[in-house]
DNA sequence: GTCCGCCTGGAAATCGATTTCCCCCGAGTC
DNA sequence: GACTCGGGGGAAATCGATTTCCAGGCGGAC
């Protein structure tokens, strides 16, 4: 129940707290006997050193920060992994937090990790230009952008690119034959969601197809949104003969509103993805999937960020990595 | 970049530390001209207290834990949601961890809130039997166990009736004239998995039905899991008339398995799911579903926890919510 | 044999906040 | 007018760890 201190093993062990701190943290000069005492001490009352009292001395922190925007999103979620493991091999710990694409949960979260001193931060930004990371810079605390960018802040990024993908996905459906490509873009504050428009319309632009302003329908990046949104484009007449879905939600919702219009994919209309949906989507032979290495990219982002937090200088690094079409 | 401490703040407004201190905690006692100037130098300073030394005299945090086995899983993000809203209506902030069911990370997890001193710990405990919360029990740190319980401990614990919504699946599935009914179980480790196999057998039993030991295969409460245990069960011959699958994760493989194996739902084989996973799977009005209250469970754990926190003493509650059948 | 130096380990300062204790000053009462 | 009572605010102790500083003891060298 109560708190067992550095008091208590040095107590029990016979000798200061002072040796207790150096047995356990930088440990040469202390003699063979008493060490073994001090740690036998620790191991019979189970003692656990406070990391808050000690971040008071040594200002360090082995907690690092993951705010995304949503975790239910299973892009996010395989990041994560990538994250925790990078973070765990070097002996940090992850927490996560959700920000639900709500940018005063954003706020709040970064004000929670400015409060516990986190060693570093890595965010997915719910809003290029109206997220803001001052808290943490003030307090010197690293922050590494996933996926998305922030517009003014020079910080670390990684990301995969957007642009290219999303034209070589264009491409690829105009070589199956598809001339009338259906666009379902994300919000306008992402920066993915611009960037994934600008490469549509250079895909088109290179196929030397005109771009259509009604071929275009904006979703929110979310399941709904792209239900919404691929309804709409569905009842354009004639109907697109291709929809490409900008992000991997809104093409579940998507693939709903095929069903309720009675279309069937590849038969009836031919479906490009950003992201890797094949086990909800079924079917995945038959569909230009945009596949994000999540796993790598979360993996990558601590890596940076551990090495921010080590003291390292160097200019604001950007990662791009390459989102392969399958 | 420096920190701003209590003591910059003072002297710039001219008080002591200990007078900055009662204007931001408990007021009442200071003089409004003081008390304006101490506000206006923590606005112009941007001071933010410390809270791990604001931690090393008070002893209490604002930080609950969340440490559930799965984020990928659409039924924690949602409980997670409830959770959230629940605890910053109350001021509290929540930091998620993900065991991925493995028992290592979830210990390592309970240690870092051990070690963080947070205030509380919602948990889904990876294992009935194996998952200690022996560290946070040492430290007075209250524990509310959701969706799935623990054997031993005696904690607080927020759930649905699985055996009953399990039965009740059953004897729908037999209303509507299925008599050959394969179930795809969950891990033994995990309380539901078990009840949910009980109330699977349960049903069989009110319905007059024999219990076919072949028409149960196990699996791992994921996808992978799901396809592989469904594909077992459709080489069966006779081939089952229905598949009751435990959990939503296990759905989605398995509805990729017949898939594979050229079956349409309902018309081929009929189908009911333990959570509501209509967004992903379609078709849902021809489906059994139990549908869990995963935001309440989530709101519910945090009450009781803070209740807990707050240092009210009752015996171990156990809140058991209604899973229905849709 | 004495002195110097090094190594070990204890005492105490320190981190940033809260809180207790106490002093001082003003108002009210006899 | 003096004494008491009370409220406001400062000085200092405190939380639990780390780290600096220093004392003591031992060994080696001259």
């Amino acid at each position: 129940m109560a708190q067992i201190t550095i008091k208590d093993v040095a107590g029990r062990a016979g000798v200061s707290p002072a040796t207790v701190s150096r047995v356990l943290n930088h440990g040469p000069t202390v003699a063979e006997e008493l060490r073994e005492r001090v740690l036998a001490a620790v191991r019979e009352l189970g003692y656990r050193p406070s990391s808050q009292a000690r971040f008071l001395r040594t200002r360090a922190t082995t907690l690092l920060g993951l705010i995304i925007s949503d975790i239910t999103n299973p892009f996010f979620t395989s990041m994560v992994r990538g994250a925790e493991d990078a973070a765990s091999k070097a002996g940090y710990s992850v927490m996560l937090a959700n920000t639900d694409e709500d940018l005063e949960k954003e706020q709040r979260y970064i004000e929670v990790a400015a409060a516990e001193n986190m060693a570093g931060v890595i965010l997915s930004p719910a809003s290029a230009t109206r997220t803001s990371i001052s808290l943490l810079a003030e307090r010197g605390i690293p922050v590494v952008t996933v996926d998305r960018r922030l517009q003014t802040a020079k910080v670390d990024r990684v990301g995969v690119n957007n642009v290219k993908a999303a034209q070589d996905a264009v491409l690829r459906l105009v070589d199956q034959g598809c001339r009338r490509i259906g666009f379902i873009a994300g919000p306008t504050e992402v920066t993915t969601a611009v960037d994934r428009l600008a490469g549509y319309r250079h895909g088109l632009r290179a196929a030397g197809l005109a771009y259509r302003r009604e071929l275009v329908v904006r979703g929110d990046y979310r399941i709904e949104g792209g239900r919404a949104a691929a309804a709409d484009l569905l009842r354009l007449k004639p109907r697109p003969d291709a929809l490409f879905v900008s992000n991997n939600l809104m093409a579940l919702g998507a693939a709903t509103a095929l069903r309720e219009y009675g279309l069937r994919y590849p038969e009836d209309i031919t479906l490009a993805v950003f992201d890797d949906m094949r086990w909800a989507l079924g079917l995945s032979d038959a569909m230009t999937l945009i596949s994000q290495p999540t796993y790598e990219m979360g993996r990558l982002a601590v890596e940076l960020l551990l090495r921010r937090v080590s003291g390292e200088g160097f200019p604001p690094r950007h990662v791009v990595l390459s989102a392969v079409l399958v």
